[in-house]
DNA sequence: CAGTCCATGTAAGAAGTTACATGATTCT
DNA sequence: AGAATCATGTAACTTCTTACATGGACTG
């Protein structure tokens, strides 16, 4: 997955290791994050398997390594894109904590909810953010980056609700 | 976490690892799911640490190991418990897919998101037959048990809202 | 001139899965 | 009798994170 991103950016343009980060950083992090100790690893694996070439630069004096997407690895990109997706389970670990807040008197277990409803708030937020630049940056909401803010605005939405309906039911 | 939530069901009553497998399959599995491969060393693990001792039984020809929970496992536990919650951000990978939909062709990105549409519905079949069992078994809503199936209704209906909405907006 | 950002990379370790190995019991 | 389920466990592997190591450029 995390060489599918990559791959995916740099159907964009060229760029470094660093600049996949950032737009991960900025465009995917509420679904999908990766850490430079895994890009930097994944870009020579691409590498070698001829689906980028690396390019060199230095301007001034600063040194950059731009990476491009080869033929072969649109081919691959774009065959991976057209299978079905696959919808994995992920852990929702917040859940197992509150699975178990029967054995919690019940005031410390409506302070711990509501704590986690301003975090999740926190998230949210950002997420509301990206969906601000994006329709500030493209001027449209028809395209499929634009959905999948609209998915984790829907998705933080649910918990939320979920959440504060929980603690109502508690108090 | 994989052993917060076996310590969790611990505290219910003596288990076996295939025993703390069966409660994942049936209770967390769509937040939270693990496999043998990390259950047994975990209980070894446990065992070290003093959290939970273990007793052999034999019933027939039936063996089993049967663990429960200590005091210090207990305490252990409940100290986890009480902490705040903390949000991890999961990676929803089939967000990765769509968000580079843009390459694919608008009949083939609609097909596939008509077919995860349904592999979502099997999902929240799967969730509301979960609260289907737990209504009948325990006779009550008010459990946080029955709260963390309710979730993942919340959660399985925003996505699949999410998407049915984007697939009219396709078409 | 200290702190932050830019930029690349490695090594150790965490946390898990898959596949294998074993063997009894129960169901059809 | 064969298949499925019960039951435990290990070894190899995957995949990722954290922490470290390095060094130049920009900013206040």
């Amino acid at each position: 997955m995390l060489e599918n991103i990559m791959l995916g950016f740099l159907m964009q343009k060229e760029m470094s290791g660093y600049d996949l980060k950032q737009w991960m950083a900025e465009c995917t992090s509420y679904f999908f994050d990766a850490s430079f100790g895994s890009i930097y690893p994944a870009l020579k694996r691409m590498e070698d398997k001829g689906y980028i070439v690396c390019r060199e630069t230095v301007e001034g004096s600063k040194f950059k390594k731009l990476y491009s997407i080869t033929e072969a690895g649109k081919s691959y990109f774009l065959g991976w894109l057209e299978k079905p997706i696959t919808f994995t389970k992920s852990n929702h670990s917040y859940l197992v904590n509150i699975y178990f807040y029967n054995h919690l008197p019940i005031e410390k277990a409506t302070a711990n909810l509501k704590q986690f409803a301003e975090v999740l708030e926190q998230h949210m937020n950002e997420v509301n953010m990206q969906k601000e630049q994006t329709e500030k940056t493209y001027n449209t909401k028809n395209n499929f980056r634009y959905s999948t803010i609209i998915c984790g605005i829907y998705y933080f939405q649910s918990i939320i609700d979920w959440c504060n309906d929980l603690i109502k039911h508690l108090e």
